[in-house]
DNA sequence: ATTCAGCTTGACGTTCACGTAAACGGTAAA
DNA sequence: TTTACCGTTTACGTGAACGTCAAGCTGAAT
């Protein structure tokens, strides 16, 4: 019998609000069954959200996320429908390619602009620290 | 005497549109010279504007993009300030280190998901050509 | 002088992804 | 029973990033 999870549950594993989790629900991304009016998540619907919550933070909207997730369930399509949500698919895979370049050219940059700053940092940096005995002495704070 | 834009050339070879120009302008983002009334971009105007549109595709907001952009520009900065940029510029490069194993993540699995599609295709594929006088002759669509 | 293309400044509208408040239901402990 | 939580629906609000008019200036060509 699989694990089941209230709607309190997943906001604090998963670090977001209840709402949003209404919001997905609203936008058709999960669907939990209903214990009378409560919600009540399965590990497949844990495991759609771990999906949408990835797909945010690589730049996803909800639409497309939506679009992604149907296409994982659309098990039961003719060929004309495959072909096209393999379309879909290499549509995202290239625009995930672009922004992996993007990623690494932000991170050189950012680096390099942190050890200017550091450089920058160092110059300023006044009297050096004092050996005394073999240990290393700050010079006390004014 | 270094080149200068006006801002249709700008926006087309960015992909941009005017108003998105002017309210990078607004957001504090670009302040191009004018030339009576018209705008007329440097090229450090179009370096910066490259900047952004980069951060935008890795999910800056404009603000953050402006914050960036500052902590380039401040040479003109104190101690406390410079750390402060430091820990800025840190914070970011943490942000996107864990947005890049997001992003290796997604394409792992679009291509899982295509290599799926193209083998249900595969299989869904009937009747195979047939070879009339070394021409491929595909069935007549019924 | 007029027309036109291209630029300008408002300023209201729109989409997305929720936030937030109001008002109410169920249950379990005090 | 009252209090305390946890949950629900409904619905208006918000911030970001522009879109989309409307109305007007401006220099070059006709």
């Amino acid at each position: 019998m699989s694990r089941t999870f209230s709607i309190r549950q997943l906001t604090k594993e998963m670090g977001v609000t209840s709402r949003t989790l209404r919001h997905y629900e609203d936008e058709g991304l999960l669907s939990p069954e209903r214990r009378g009016q409560a919600r009540i998540y399965s590990q497949r619907d844990r495991a759609r959200l771990m999906l949408i919550l990835r797909g945010r933070r690589v730049g996803f909207t909800l639409a497309e996320i939506g679009e992604i997730l149907d296409l994982y369930d659309a098990d039961e399509s003719g060929v004309a429908q495959l072909s096209h949500s393999k379309k879909k698919f290499v549509e995202r895979l290239t625009a995930l390619e672009r922004q992996r370049v993007d990623i690494d050219e932000s991170i050189a940059e950012l680096k390099l602009g942190i050890t200017a700053i550091e450089n920058r940092l160092a110059e300023e940096t006044p009297p050096p620290p004092v050996r005394v005995a073999g240990y290393s002495v700050m010079p006390a704070g004014e």
